[in-house]
RNA sequence: GUCCCCGUAGCUCAGGUGGAUAGAGCGACUGCCUCCUAAGCAGUAGGCCCCAGGUUCGAGUCCUGGCGGGGACACCA
């Protein structure tokens, strides 16, 4: 790339001042008129070398004058450098997006090495609600994304089915069992109201029949737990799955008890030194590594608290190699975050081990108002009537588009819109409009855009300025997609494709034969025309693997629902 | 009280390791289809970037202190 050439040069005349530890940027100015690409140099310069910014960018674009693909260089501003290429050197890069192909973006960061994403990790005690869509489709991108940057991704689902929350499920699920069978029986205190609870019962007492009608104990308990838990984890794999994630392993909380985990992590804890006993329970000094407080390991009456389970799991996914993992999590978890921490550190796991992501919740609006209620669930919109509404596509697109950090609103009546209101649908129409102007190429009986047409076509011939900009923005995807990968922010691949998607209308609507034949992709001058169908397939390549990476599909043609 | 996140256009939000005139979508207004899908494009209007200090050639961005909003602070998983 001639970036780095100018990059090198730039390097080299600074170090001829003296100056070798000089930091600067050279990228892609935002104002097409300050070239193809610009830097700073001069300015940061100034101070180094006590002279004005201007003299220096001076006397840099006369030594850089002569270098190849560089058509002129301006000194522009305070003393910014703006670099001016050929038009061969800027359309090249077309051919070589279009020989990536389906790989165009995919970079080595990663080297081959493992990463685990652990995400969703819903407890099995209800559907799937907005939260953990918003988690599903982060955790996935992010996913994708480090898979796209050269990892080894590993995706896994932790499921609580040990705690008091199931055992309460269990005691709901007995309740409504008994009320189908004519018995007056109250719901449980603390137990869950969702009509789902009672499609669980009604299938239990199908298999089971009356078994269990007058038995209220241990054995009773344990059929109904296993059974709610079954029929509940289906069902969000269900759910997951038509919202087009998967996960690799769904890791149990109970199997940390049966496998001794959670045993020899009490062992290995006390090994420390770092323990002991306080009003009958045992606790651990996790304010030695940074927490606020000591924490309780194992309570008063023998039982372990969440906190020793956590630390047993996290052990469990070093001890399966995975040295870099990244949790997605709700931001109410922020408090577990110091003390696993601490707890793993004691065991001689590094600091900042494990990587986390909190995310903020998710409202959503219809007609300006926020919608609350759902009659299945009990009390929460659930991620299946979401997806059902607006289809998975958009569903994904509307949880992916803002920053995690940032609370999201989601707004049904802009996501059920099938107009440019909607961001998801200006992408995949840009997308679609491409793929029919090759098509219409072949129509009239021309070449179609295909790799063997870039090969022979002539790049240099595009000079528009709406078409420079639009190729100098692909070619700056490789980069987007580095950045959302190293930052984990997908939404960096939203913004970027929704700009691409635009500069593509641009250009589209300033060729429309109406209005500027001359500028048409399908115009009658072989070579003109080949160079512009190269463009297209390029943006399609880029807009194609950028969906792919959120998990949207890229159609080539676009029904609209009446 | 302690900790985390947020505060940018009427609304929803973007704004790499500090850089040129702070952007996008929606909403408002004005144009553009005999001819590549108008599911689109072009343009206008709309800003004390919460406030106050500080760092420097330069701050929406970094530091400190406030103010406002959300979340977390259990021998609850």
């Amino acid at each position: 790339m001639h970036a780095e050439r100018i990059s090198e040069a730039l390097q080299e005349a600074a170090t001829g001042w003296g100056v070798d530890d000089i930091r600067f940027r050279l990228d892609r100015p935002k104002e097409p008129s300050h070239g193809d690409l610009a830097s700073n140099i001069a300015l940061t310069l100034a101070s180094r070398l006590k002279r004005p910014p201007r003299d220096i960018a001076g006397d840099l674009a006369e030594r850089l004058a002569g270098i190849a693909g560089v058509e002129r260089i301006e000194v522009a501003g305070p003393g910014f450098l703006n670099f001016f290429l050929d038009a061969g050197v800027v359309g090249g890069v077309l051919q070589r997006i279009v020989a990536a192909g389906s790989a165009y973006g995919r970079g080595e960061d990663g080297a081959g090495r493992r990463i685990m994403v652990e995400f969703v990790s819903a407890n099995p005690t209800g559907p799937l609600h907005l939260g953990h869509g918003r988690q599903a489709a982060l955790g996935d991108v992010i996913a994708r994304l480090l898979e796209w940057s050269g990892w080894n991704v590993h995706r896994e689902f932790y499921f609580n089915d040990a705690g008091r929350q199931i055992t309460r499920l269990a005691e709901t699920v007995l309740a409504r069992y008994r009320q189908l069978l004519g018995h007056d029986e109250p719901i449980p205190e603390g137990g869950y109201h969702g009509e789902y609870v009672v499609e669980i019962a009604s299938a239990f007492l199908e298999r089971e029949g009356r078994r269990y009608e007058n038995d209220g104990g241990e054995a009773a308990l344990a059929a109904m737990r296993h059974f709610a838990v079954d029929v509940l984890r289906d069902e969000q794999k269900r759910d997951l799955a038509g919202f087009n994630v998967r996960f690799d392993e769904y890791y149990s909380e109970r199997s940390l008890y049966s496998d001794g985990r959670v045993e020899a992590t009490i062992r290995a804890l006390e090994a420390t030194g770092l323990t002991y006993g306080h009003e009958g329970a045992l606790w651990l000094r996790t304010t030695r590594f940074g927490d606020q407080k000591d924490r309780v390991m194992v309570k008063g009456d023998g039982s372990a608290t969440y906190f020793l389970p956590d630390v047993a799991y996290h052990m469990s996914k070093w001890e399966r190699g995975f040295r870099e993992v990244v949790n997605v999590q709700g931001s109410d978890h922020h408090g577990t975050v110091d003390r696993v921490r601490a707890g793993l550190q004691a065991l001689g796991r590094p600091e900042g081990y494990p990587e986390y992501l909190l995310h903020q919740m998710v409202t959503v609006e219809r007609g300006g108002e926020e919608v609350r209620f759902s009659k299945r669930s009990g009390s929460y919109t659930t991620l299946a009537e979401l997806v059902d509404e607006v289809g998975a596509d958009v569903a994904r697109y509307f949880f992916l588009m803002r920053r995690p950090e940032a609370h999201l609103t989601f707004d049904l009546d802009l996501a059920l819109d099938q107009s440019d209101k909607n961001p998801v649908y200006k992408v995949k129409y840009a997308h679609a409009r491409l793929c029919r102007l090759s098509e219409l190429a072949r129509e009239r009986g021309w070449a179609g855009a295909d790799s063997g047409l870039a090969q022979r076509a002539d790049t240099s011939r595009l000079e528009a300025p709406t078409e420079r900009e639009l190729i100098n923005q692909l070619g700056e995807f490789p980069g987007f997609l580095r950045r959302a990968a190293s930052t984990r922010a997908p939404h960096v691949i939203c913004d970027y494709l929704e700009r691409t998607a635009g500069l593509v209308n641009t250009w589209y609507q300033t060729g429309h034969p109406t209005r500027n034949p001359g500028l048409s992709a399908l115009v009658g001058d072989d070579e003109l025309r080949n160079a512009r169908l190269t463009l297209s397939l390029a943006a399609r390549i880029v807009l194609r693997n950028g969906l792919a990476i959120l998990g949207i599909e890229a159609p080539e043609r676009m029904v609209r629902d009446e």
